[in-house]
DNA sequence: GATCTGTCTATTGTCGATAAAAGACAAAAG
DNA sequence: CTTTTGTCTTTTATCGACAATAGACAGATC
């Protein structure tokens, strides 16, 4: 096969999302915007949708015929994109797997693994190496660097530097700019969680990626924004591995949030670079003892 | 063709000049090793120098039998790995020529223009994004953001939380580290290069590029060292585009470096902070003078 | 006259194939 | 017994091909 149509059944499952709560379907380039799809690939839903009968479909006339069920739906396995898929299957062989430092990477041997061409991995492998964990041997093959206490370290470091500095520059958004609103529902969030907290700590990581994103883009600089994608990476698959103690760990951080959010809305730069330090430094640790 | 051989090429090229000086030689494996390649790839050269007469191979026996003139030398526009090319003729593409922020990158038109497969094009563009300077929009096209005046701030931004950071560290290098000779040696040429300013003002854009590198690695952080590339490559294309005042500029450079190298060597904080700010800001200056 | 649909073209994402280059191993040479 | 060579296998770098997806344009519809 020459590309796969995942961009398709992700959109067709989300078309279904949508035709639960109407009863009939928008124009083709409304229906393209509101998917985030081109009108081809509309098109191809609403013939699918034809076809399995769920929709009458004449020009301009998209009428919903039954609501649709668990089976209309394409299976999860299948909507997931190529590198996700790569990157998901490779993640778990260097931090599960017994996957030392200094271990060679074979491109031929993982695209055969996970069931794929060659061309995929090297293009994925390319893009996963800026965040540090393998380097390249031209004309041979990669090194893995390892998930080490090193590699934590460093990461932090940077980390601390960039986001001392985008909350610090937090204060001079301007107050009508949205960021301000999107802090206090990123707020709302954090104490819905914690009046919650036994059955809802696990949404804790999330949120985390959320308002940490949201500070670093008061930077304003491409390079520090970029560089949240390395965090982020590692605290999520970090989160999906490590879980001892996380309903304890998530309800520290979201009080380290909320006085750092409040530090935020005080301006006082003083107070928040005592927030920002309080809260990274307890993220450090939480990161180092899964390593250690 | 499946696979350039331009590391076989350049190889050739350099094994040419061992040949100029010696009457024999060495074994396979030291070749490789003195060559930087595979011994399949010495061999491919010994057979090739015995067909052009310039050598009689048998087994260990290898004898020059002639000096190498030009002729035996493979022209250098064929020694150049495919993603240098590629790499020059982008550079060369969203410098020199009109392109627009904004302006989208066609895969299909890069590669029939430089006249290469798109599988190279799609990698040289997917390392080359993590400069910043061009963007994916998934399933569809790259677009250009340009070296823009915003480019350069963001850039200098974090060049300068890192160097100086770096700087800092420097200090607290062992004595017998290698850095210090390192930095001896730069020094050097400084001086030899500051004695004969006027023929050789141009060498300054490698220095720059060694010294620099120095004191960021003094850092030991990945993410810091591996941003310098993102700096090198913005300040290679840049001396070689924008010549105006060179020589003032390099000379003034060559001097702020002195006065950096000096306070270096004092491992005096106070004095490294101030002499790395002062450079910073003039290569800041320098920078934003060649986009406006 | 603005928006929508039908149709057609262009570009991207992925694959398998192939030459170049790396690398493994045993026999030969010192 | 260490190093070198001869031979063979494996892996990487690059290409062209093709389905999925994006996008362009003219005629149809409101």
């Amino acid at each position: 096969m020459a590309k796969q149509n995942t961009v398709f059944k992700d959109a067709f499952n989300r078309c279904l999302k949508l035709l639960e709560q109407t009863a009939s379907l928008p124009s083709e380039p409304e229906l393209g915007a509101a998917l985030g799809i081109s009108r081809t690939t509309v098109r191809t839903i609403l013939t699918r949708l034809e076809e399995v009968g769920l929709l009458a479909w004449e020009k301009r006339r998209k009428i919903v015929l039954r609501k649709p069920v668990a089976a209309d739906y394409f299976p999860t396995e299948e909507t997931d994109s190529l590198s996700e898929i790569i990157e998901r299957s490779f993640m778990r062989r260097i931090l599960a797997g017994g996957a030392e430092p200094g271990m060679q990477i074979n491109e031929l041997e993982l695209a055969r693994e996970i069931g794929i061409g060659t061309t995929s991995v090297r293009e994925f492998l390319i893009r996963f190496s800026r965040f540090g964990l393998i380097e390249k041997r031209p004309n041979s093959h990669w090194v893995l660097k390892g998930f080490t206490r090193d590699f934590a370290l460093e990461l932090t470091e940077v980390r601390e530097m960039f986001e001392l500095r985008s909350a610090a520059a937090f204060v001079h958004l301007p107050e009508e700019h949205s960021a301000w609103q999107e802090l206090d529902a990123i707020e709302a969030v954090h104490h819905a969680i914690l009046a919650d907290i036994e059955s809802r700590y696990l949404d804790f990581s999330e949120l985390d990626e959320r308002f940490h994103l949201l500070v670093h883009r008061a930077s304003k600089n491409r390079f520090v924004v970029d560089f949240y994608d390395v965090i982020a990476i590692v605290f999520h698959y970090h989160y999906q591995w490590n879980k001892t103690n996380a309903r304890e760990r998530n309800a520290r951080a979201l009080e380290e949030h909320l006085a750092y959010i409040s530090a935020l809305r005080s301006r006082d730069p003083a107070r928040i670079e005592h927030a920002c330090r309080q809260h990274l430094k307890s993220a450090r640790e939480t990161l180092l003892q899964s390593i250690n």
